[in-house]
DNA sequence: AAAATCCGCAACCGCGGGAGA
DNA sequence: ATCTCCCGCGGTTGCGGATTT
């Protein structure tokens, strides 16, 4: 197809960047400023239009670009954000300083890919010995599901989003330390099973801190933005108690939320059960004593699995009765 | 060791929106 | 009000290194 269109006129490069040319770019950048892009190149030396040194000084020659592979907190950020915004890799990117909407969008069509190749099974069992015998991919799993959450929360939520936005900015930055504990005085975060393929958290124990009463109590009044916004706005950052240990016997399962159980939760708790992982978890949870996984808090969970289906219906049922959002993410951390 | 395949990522493409003439 | 230019964005392509067969 055509070029854009501020390079028709002249003959341009395409394709991959030189040192040579990085350099002048650089140069010039950094000591004129690029002002008006399609003047840059001619003014630069370069044979390239000013679309392509834009992309080329946005996504890689810029100094603040951080580079290297993303965090686990990165990607639950990312994650989190996606839920939320959907596929709005630069806005998403203005929560990630140093990483731009590129990479965002290339890490998670990639690990999109990596899902959509990957079984079900996918869960790195771990010391559990549940199988994963039932669980075919149900379609196209975290981008269809993300997706979906995202488009639809777009629409009626847009305001909310902007003051979500602010939430996160105020205090979603500061998520890495806390999240991984590592702050001196911070209460120590609850521990990441690293092999579990979600991310869980279990908003039903949890009050919203005074500081959120209007107008953000009253959009976090949606069970996702509840969680985001008690979670995210407290004092002294604490993540909602992790729903720990349930990895292995979830990752086993069928979609929580399926055909069947869709639009009522304690049904989905069924769902589990019959994919099998239900007893199991039951029997590890009594070993961990931590007896919250009857079918009643059941009603206070939202299954996002990765390869779960996520339908308006059972966005419905996620808005009106859920009051936590497991956070799926890759599960494959180093 | 060679060929095939996979995968990450840089770069391109086309479109929409904003600003200014 | 309309047109043009430019920027920014999201989707897509294709190169090249890594891994597998």
């Amino acid at each position: 197809m055509g070029h854009h269109s501020c390079c028709n006129q002249q003959k341009v490069k395409r394709g991959l960047w030189s040192p040579e040319e990085d350099e002048k770019l650089i140069r010039y950048i950094t000591t004129h400023g690029y002002g008006c892009w399609s003047e840059v190149p001619e003014k630069a030396g370069l044979q390239r239009c000013g679309k392509s040194c834009r992309l080329r000084w946005i996504n890689y020659l810029r100094p603040d670009i951080r580079r290297g592979r993303f965090t686990a907190e990165e990607e639950k950020l990312i994650i989190s954000l996606h839920a939320i915004v959907g596929n709005r890799w630069a806005h998403i990117a203005s929560h990630l300083p140093g990483r731009t909407d590129n990479e965002i969008k290339n890490y998670w069509n990639s690990w999109i890919k990596k899902k959509i190749r990957k079984p079900a099974v996918s869960t790195t069992t771990t010391s559990s010995s549940v199988t994963a015998a039932t669980s075919p991919p149900c379609s196209t799993a975290a981008s269809d599901a993300a997706a979906a959450l995202g488009h639809h929360l777009q629409t009626p939520f847009s305001a909310a989003e902007h003051q979500l936005d602010a939430l996160i900015s105020q205090s979603c930055l500061a998520l890495p330390s806390k999240l991984s504990g590592g702050g001196q005085n911070s209460p120590p975060a609850p521990p990441l099973p690293p092999h579990c393929p979600f991310f869980m958290f279990d908003t039903s124990s949890v009050s919203p801190p005074s500081s959120l009463t209007s107008p953000v109590a009253q959009l976090a009044q949606h069970p996702f933005l509840t969680f985001a916004a008690a979670s995210m706005d407290a004092p002294g950052y604490q993540l909602p108690p992790l729903v720990d240990g349930m990895g292995m016997g979830m990752a086993a399962m069928d979609c929580g939320l399926g055909e069947e159980s869709r639009g009522n939760n304690s049904q989905a708790a069924a769902a589990m059960a019959n994919g099998g992982g239900w007893q199991q978890q039951k029997q590890e949870e009594q070993q961990l004593g931590q007896d919250q996984w009857d079918e009643e808090s059941a009603q206070h969970l939202l299954m996002w699995d990765d390869d779960q289906e996520l339908t308006p219906s059972n966005l419905e049922a996620m808005e009106s009765g859920a009051h936590s959002l497991l956070f799926m993410g890759p599960n494959d951390h180093e």
